[in-house]
DNA sequence: CCATATTTCTAAATTCTATTAGAAACCGCC
DNA sequence: GGCGGTTTCTAATAGAATTTAGAAATATGG
């Protein structure tokens, strides 16, 4: 044995067959996502990890130590994309430029990069209180990362002086966020959705 | 007895005690709306509306005939809301401003005036298929009501004619949605977010 | 190729809620 | 104040899903 006992970190360097802890955790990040927290059964994601339901009990504690896991790793995953993104952009390119790229990194990880990302939006009020705080963390840094993009815009007055950038934002991530609930890729386009939600911020919060 | 047996409608005539029906379901409006599909519990909903669980039996077919019937009437009360006020509106009032105060009212309404919106917003994707037909047409009639503000706008010039008003509505109902998950109404004023919404819309869309 | 530890399975137990049965309380009305 | 119907309760049932127990299988290393 020597499972998930060693606190909340995840250790299992053997190699080979720990490939089964991912194989299940990507299953729940799967299931998760496209089912929510209410109708994903351990079943189910033992199913599409191809092991039976007990199995899981030897990686994660619970169900629940499970779900939170996905959500951590969803919002972790999220703002890391969305880092490496900005920090590739030459140094040339302005605060609105790199909101630009940061609205196309968030939509595009979301809809066809991540399960896990799709899985941490979703849930993310649905899950009990508990499981939030450890994800929460993680979301507190994302929250950040785009406030920081927002006051560098308007201080060099790239976005209008007036607007309240705190509460733009936060209604800029719930149109994205909310996305995951309405997207389909067979009817409609991703860089047509990229480009008018580009166009909310750029015009919608823009400067002249 | 003669409880819900009836079919899908809801008799009840007796005045009196069927308040209790009311009561019922505004528990679940509001236990649903705070807690979600997977937290809600019948005996909670009984607890809020101040009776044994297996009182709801003889108002409600079973669990999930009574989260329906919430979700649908959410769906109803806010195209029912918006309407009326769109209604109002003098006849001078040009299309953006009918969009301005579309906006407001939806805004206003689901954060303030019902616990039903909240609960049929926030568990819209969360609930099994089944539960979503009924409330689905609902949630069409009001798409349409949201595509008519702008296609009205957009022929009038007041919109950008290249803009994709299908996606950019999609985008703002999505904004707006997710406020749910993170208005705190002791933190915020509610007459700042409508007004930053209106500007994301104004300046987001609007022509020049 | 055997011994040992790791990993996964089958079968069973536990738990948690929805749901039903049937008895009591309540209410209006004669 | 008793009577019939309505409404609500207490207590029991049922069912589904997570979670344990313990046995098999699988891999690993000498």
């Amino acid at each position: 044995m020597e499972p998930h006992a060693t606190g909340t970190e995840v250790p299992h360097a053997t190699p080979k067959s720990a490939q089964t802890r991912q194989r299940i955790l990507d299953a729940a990040a799967e299931v998760l996502s496209r089912k929510g927290y209410a109708g994903t059964r351990l079943a189910d994601v033992a199913a599409v990890a191809g092991v039976q339901a007990p199995a899981i009990y030897y990686y994660f504690g619970s169900r629940d130590a499970l779900v939170e896991e996905v959500m951590w790793v969803g919002a972790h995953l999220v703002r890391l994309h969305v880092e490496e993104v900005l920090a590739a952009l030459p140094e040339g390119a302005g605060p609105m430029d790199r909101l630009m790229v940061a609205v196309d990194a968030h939509l595009r990880f979301e809809l066809q990069l991540s399960d896990y990302a799709t899985a941490s939006i979703r849930n993310a009020g649905h899950v009990p209180e508990q499981l939030r705080v450890r994800p929460a963390a993680e979301e507190a840094l994302y929250s950040r990362l785009w406030r920081d993009l927002f006051v560098a815009a308007q201080q060099a007055g790239e976005v209008r002086a007036d607007l309240d950038t705190s509460m733009f934002r936060l209604l800029l991530l719930g149109a994205m966020n909310w996305v995951v609930e309405w997207w389909n890729p067979r009817t409609r386009s991703l860089d047509e959705l990229v480009a008018t939600a580009q166009g909310m911020v750029r015009h919608g919060a823009g400067a002249r």
